[in-house]
DNA sequence: ATGAAAGCGCTAACAT
DNA sequence: ATGTTAGCGCTTTCAT
């Protein structure tokens, strides 16, 4: 059997409302009793239960996090690293992550993750893009609702969210200050607000430099934003197109696509074309040449999430806070000056 | 404030210890109060509480899965879907899972996982190689501890293994059956007992062919079997060894490397060279050409994991029991006969 | 077959 | 500054 509070407080010749007192570092404790609390704790190797705890504080000390197959199946690291933030987060925040998968086709019938119907976890992150009837049927439940990398259009949540507009501006930019005229963005579905941010982020930069975004070079019409996807793409654009010198591909995944389409036409990279990613994904330095791309910060954004869940709790804030994390060029081999 | 055990006692006009025996389903309860007692729950949108029950019952109802950091951000989703295997038993069986990280350079110093200090898990999974002291750190607690395709050599646990031997000698027979007899092996640490077995497999199927294993054909000194591993590897046997016709990559990961080194050298796959991998891994289906390869089943080795671990709590059950999983070959396009 | 009641380990209000 | 005590919501004897 595990120690008690019951025996703490025997051992440390207190009593257990004292022994209480000094875990929560309550203030009106003498120094000297915490300490001989804190030896006996240390000497029985003493751990509060949690049940307990959260039994007469009503609270589960666990976040649940939600994530579609997809995300998490995801073949690079984007959403688990995501993951990984908030659950490095957690560790000093006395929480558990419940992490569970929903499919991306999530409809009306399917049943919610269990921890919401049985009440295990004081607050819900949620990662990536969901259906929106999942939002609507999470909504529902009194609990703290917080996005990372995607929200919800209908609804008001406090929201993490990589700055894409910014990240689109600078990556464009670079490419105009590579003396690239015409630039290419090759994107998923628009609908998708992160690719839309992005796609706004080209035109910005475009305009700024009094560029006028050309139709023919932008394409948005793949329904997922994968390598695939990137090939066609890239195949679509350049088999036409024959102006083109740079790409901003709206993310890693595609670019790399639109990378092994280049190379099978025999163009060269980045002396024939430019072609600059988003995301910062690892294997972006194991290709030839390493591609330069737009470093999200993937770790940080849980742990910002987890704050600001934290922050919800503790302080039953209920504004929607929106938190922009700034984005990093990386200038890798893939763009080239040719001014 | 959430309905408890109380309010659906009062609404069904009954003791909160007969609601206790129909949540629980206890045999001896009439079917008449049975139903009175289910519609009131279904009314009130009852759910026990967890921490409730998990203090009284000194269960916790979670299972804590550790991996360290480099498998969990691998590249390929591998420890992933043991993880999501995991995920999708523990939604039937009314356990939560609490995944948590280690270094992979974990050392004696760094603490435990908190899940084990405070004791908030039932049981422990760890997936995939980890540093041997964290072992024997986790062996001292009192806890269920189950391993998933990695096993210690020193202590018996019990352990879901996937069947690395037999899948050595269908991936070599398979390539035996197509002609080849100079085949190589090209493998990472041999420490890693996957590995390790993998060749044993190889060997054994060469043996019962009547073919003697060259050891100019087997690489078993990369540190780590990946890509770029692969790729070198694969550059160091064929630079020197003109005979093999036949590569059997202890991986996908390396065997990607391997496609790599030989198209970049002018080998054509399989006209000149066949090869086989080992995993079964999404990108595979992408490669030119496809990879034939031996299947892993993920989802199922995690599953596996889950289902030992609640035997093992329910019964107490501490003989260490060894659950082989079995492995599939996946015939595509990278090997061809050459008879 | 059902109910009464004890108690799991803790927190927090109140008393001293 | 510290102790006493009443629950938190449930399971589980033990009665009936």
């Amino acid at each position: 059997m595990n120690p008690t509070i019951k025996d703490v407080a025997q051992k440390a010749g207190v009593s257990i409302a004292t022994v209480s007192l000094v875990i929560n570092n309550h203030k009106r404790i003498s120094s000297d009793t915490k300490k001989k609390v804190q030896k006996a704790i240390k000497d029985l190797n003493y751990y509060p239960s949690r049940s307990a705890r959260d039994l007469v504080s009503k609270k589960t000390g666990n976040i649940g996090f939600i994530l579609t197959d997809d995300h998490f199946l995801r073949t690079e690291p984007f959403y688990t690293r995501i993951f990984l933030g908030t659950e490095f987060e957690a560790r000093d925040g006395e929480y558990y992550i419940l992490l569970t998968t929903i499919k991306s086709d999530y409809s009306e019938k399917d049943p919610l993750p269990r921890f919401i119907l049985d009440r295990s976890v004081d607050g819900v992150i949620v990662a990536g893009k969901i259906p929106e009837v999942l939002i609507d049927k999470l909504a529902k439940y009194n609990l703290p609702l917080i996005f990372v990398d995607y929200t919800s259009a209908k609804e008001n949540f406090p929201v993490v969210l990589i700055d894409n507009i910014q990240g689109g501006i600078t990556a464009t930019n670079h490419l105009i200050s590579y003396g690239h005229k015409n630039i290419a963005f090759i994107g998923g579905d628009i609908n998708h607000p992160s690719i839309n941010e992005r796609l706004i982020g080209y035109k910005k930069a475009l305009e700024n430099a009094g560029i006028n975004p050309n139709k023919k070079f932008i394409s948005t019409t793949s329904p997922y934003p994968d390598r695939q996807n990137g090939y066609n793409s890239a195949k679509k654009i350049f088999s036409t197109q024959k102006d083109v010198t740079a790409v901003f591909a709206c993310n890693d995944a595609m670019a790399i696509g639109v990378m092994h389409y280049l190379k099978d036409s025999g163009f060269s990279i980045p002396n024939d074309i430019s072609i600059i990613g988003f995301d910062d994904v690892e294997s972006d330095l194991m290709l030839d040449p390493p591609l330069t791309t737009i470093r999200v910060p993937k770790i940080e954004l849980g742990a910002e999430a987890l704050r600001l869940m934290i922050n919800t709790l503790k302080y039953k804030n209920s504004n929607a806070k929106k938190i922009l994390v700034p984005v990093e060029l990386i200038i890798r081999k893939s763009t080239k000056s040719i001014k």
